[in-house]
DNA sequence: TGGGAATGATAGTATTACTATTCTTTTAAG
DNA sequence: CTTAAAAGAATAGTAATACTATCATTCCCA
């Protein structure tokens, strides 16, 4: 059995870390669950609260807003997704080798398992396809960005992007194409689920995966002129 | 002086054509300027109509709610957008040349102009960076998918992935390759100026475009294997 | 045992999204 | 003309949402 892990976010996401009381812990988990249920727009604190049997005060003690449960959300998992892609990386020293297996992992769908307690990764997974984008989406961005609040998703980029810059240390836009494919990878299986008529990509058949669009297209943009 | 032009959009889109009263054409004018002035959380109709001097049920009668009139907003935009596509292609024959174009207006940031009888398009161009993936992700996609709402899209879509296989028949991801670069096109933008750590394109000064990235993306990314 | 901090519950408010109903104007027929 | 039907717009709601001020309880250390 793995060890369960514990990802650093930053401090200012919560008012009170949900993880070190178990309403907090309840908090994270079934805002989890009823995100993937309910999306983001019908998400309310007070359905939350009901849900775990206590107020809606309660839950506002650990979040500010369902905005900032949100970010809290998707910084979590980009921190979880950066160790993801470490680990898979560590032992690994040739820079296509290492940007190939990266790339995987980015791109990859997350399925069920149990390394992390209380932390239904599948449905959190879905939610981040779905919603993530309006974690930064919005007016308050610049003022949150001043605060450091994207931190987690900045370091991810820029960790992918180093990786692309040791293949080709000429390319460009390394950051641009990583924010692009990271986005895409998202967006491509929404995509495929809801407007298929907008990829190639297919949702729960067999067909051409995210994956092998998004390899493909870094590995042709990075290619030095032959 | 260029003759104003009429787009259609889906009948779906409204419950009464708003281009067929003043009233209608005042209350999408003055959104696209309130969108862009306030975002589209804190956008209501009810701010909406005491700005142009009338009242909420009056607003109502267009638009069924917010969320329609938002996507009533970007499917114009992008059948304005196919429209301009369409002109600057008409008379281009070689397919890289046609391509080449359609690129360069898919990616150009919008001015200006006056083409367009009350519409201020470069406020629409701001409210669609910011706003337009919103008018799909969210619980009623299906729904409004199975109307058909979201043709203009599509439409777009296959007419540049169509130009792709033109130039490359053998490349197998045309569609999610356009889809990938119309929605980072318009990411780099908002990313270059709200989070600029996450690309190399500069926000209102000399640097890469977001043009240029992209453009590059597209022609390496579907260059036959050498 | 008693005072303060932490936690939680009660009961609000302002705003939002939306609608049922009424009022007014326009039009069109007799 | 007159009047009746239809269309357009205004009044005045409601239920739900996002949040908050205040009050009550428990816990912990002195």
């Amino acid at each position: 059995m793995t060890q369960p892990i514990r990802l650093q976010v930053d401090e200012k996401l919560h008012l009170k870390d949900p993880t070190s009381t178990e309403l907090g812990q309840s908090v994270v988990e079934q805002a989890i669950l009823m995100l993937d249920e309910l999306g983001y727009e019908a998400f309310t604190f007070r359905k939350l609260a009901e849900r775990i049997g206590t107020t809606e005060p309660s839950v506002y003690r650990y979040f500010k807003n369902k905005q900032r449960l949100l970010l809290y959300l998707t910084s979590w998992y980009w921190s979880w997704m950066e160790y993801r892609l470490l680990l898979a990386t560590v032992n690994v020293v040739p820079a296509e080798a290492r940007l190939r297996l990266a790339l995987a992992e980015l791109t990859r769908p997350i399925v069920a398992d149990d390394t992390l307690p209380r932390i239904d990764e599948a449905a959190l997974y879905r939610v981040v396809v779905a919603d993530s984008s309006k974690s930064y989406l919005h007016r308050d961005v610049d003022a949150e960005n001043r605060e450091g609040l994207f931190r987690s998703y900045k370091r991810l980029c820029r960790t992918v992007a180093d990786m692309i810059t040791e293949v080709n240390p000429g390319y460009r836009f390394p950051l641009a194409l990583v924010s692009t494919v990271v986005e895409s990878s998202h967006m491509q299986k929404y995509f495929a689920e809801h407007l298929p008529r907008l990829t190639e990509v297919k949702h729960g058949q067999a067909g051409p995966s995210t994956s092998e669009f998004l390899t493909d297209l870094v590995f042709r943009a990075i290619a030095p002129a032959s």
